[in-house]
DNA sequence: ATTGCTTTGTACAAGTCAGTTAATTTGCTA
DNA sequence: TAGCAAATTAACTGACTTGTACAAAGCAAT
């Protein structure tokens, strides 16, 4: 499907070394997220490329760096995507809700990006170290978060000791989980919590979790209520 | 350290299969926890094992065998941990903070099941599926959940279409997460949230949210209020 | 005592895999 | 258009790894 770039057509081939690493790199993610670091086959990785392994070692000089690359490319193409989420012109409470909402979609389209991570984590974050472009990367990952704990805590509500680095590991934990546990939990459980419906409660549940635990405690709506239905005492 | 079962003591040695057996499924969890299945190394396993690589094949055929009797093990320990807590005999919101507590703190005291659970993920639960062992082992894993809604629901505290494989998921999410993530996590944001008093804080907060969605909404305290405080209207 | 199960040990076959060598083609620049 | 660097290919190498063959012997139960 996709040979444009990097073509050896026949006889005439034209130079295209940006292209030739992107398609390295995309095959590349495709072998570590399913197969993981030693898993993963250089032999395999090259026949799947429009290049030859050689070229592999050229632009990446070993596995690891190729591996290392992979992880960059993982958290740019995921961390890109959240970008593109405005929510500066919403109330703190429903800019919360959408990006809740918003990650635990995100994280679901992006399987391979969630195996890549757990497959880093099972090497214990030792490439992650390697990389600045990580670090810079995720920097800008938290700074939504802080903008909407601010204005909830000006307009009176959201705790005053609300953390935004508590309520991104909330929403992390259980985006992230909802993906990367999926075989084993349904292999147990069943796979009631995986359907449509099942995502669509999970998911809600996981709005009414995050959002009760930034609200101060008297500003809890009581799912679907309006807010103040229950006095301040 | 364990060098009591299966010794070949120079001249005079005893027979132990049991021991041997033993011996090796410890030896080879803690490497494959470490490495991966593809990762591990049978020669490596032999080498720490107070036995030889020939009685690894004798006993387990081959590597994957191995890998497969490693994760029914690694969920036989964890569970038969599990079943020590008694909770009968608390008040439901109590017998519910304590699993949820005890499941955080015993998920980061085994992060060696951990990651042979992440592993057998990595492997889209392949060999999960193999085992019935397995399902009997998680079967009983959710029946004090489905104990405790049932109570919680006959006092009218809990609301009637509370899901006990709900809440098992949430519970499961934020402390497994907690242990699978924290490399990534904490190569990131820091290591606030992974010291003494950042886990107290995140356990704290698993378990008002999860203890918040099993009550009814009016039967919610709020962060250490008694209940009824927030009449009901 | 016989028979079957368990254990030790070494050596090695067969295949896999990361990484390299050497030679060729393209494109840029002077 | 000559020359040089960048890009590319296919075959090769050497190390590693799983799993087995073979040889021998101790233990346990009937």
């Amino acid at each position: 499907m996709d040979d444009r770039p990097a073509g050896n057509r026949g006889s005439g081939w034209k130079q295209d070394p940006a292209g030739v690493r992107k398609n390295i790199l995309a095959v590349a993610m495709e072998e570590f997220a399913a197969n993981g670091l030693s898993g993963a086959r250089i032999d395999e990785i090259a026949a799947k490329t429009n290049t030859s392994k050689r070229m592999i070692y050229y632009y990446f000089d070993d596995k690891e760096g190729l591996y290392g690359r992979v992880l960059e490319e993982a958290y740019r193409q995921v961390r890109a995507g959240e970008q593109q989420l405005e929510l500066d012109h919403l109330p703190p409470v429903e800019a919360l809700t959408l990006l809740a909402e918003f990650t635990f979609e995100h994280h679901s389209r992006h399987p391979d990006f969630i195996r890549i991570v757990m497959i880093e984590n099972i090497h214990r974050g030792a490439y992650l170290e390697q990389s600045e472009l990580i670090g810079l990367l995720n920097a800008g990952a938290i700074q939504k978060l802080e903008a909407i704990c601010r204005r909830g805590r000006e307009a009176g509500l959201f705790r005053d000791d609300v953390a935004p680095l508590e309520l991104h590991w909330h929403i992390s934990a259980m985006s992230f989980f909802n993906v990367s546990n999926r075989a084993t939990f349904s292999g147990i459980f069943g796979g009631a919590l995986f359907t449509p419906e099942g995502q669509q409660t999970l998911r809600a549940h996981l709005v009414e979790m995050v959002v009760n635990l930034a609200l101060k405690p008297d500003r809890r709506s009581r799912r679907g209520e309006p807010t103040g239905t229950c006095p301040v005492h």
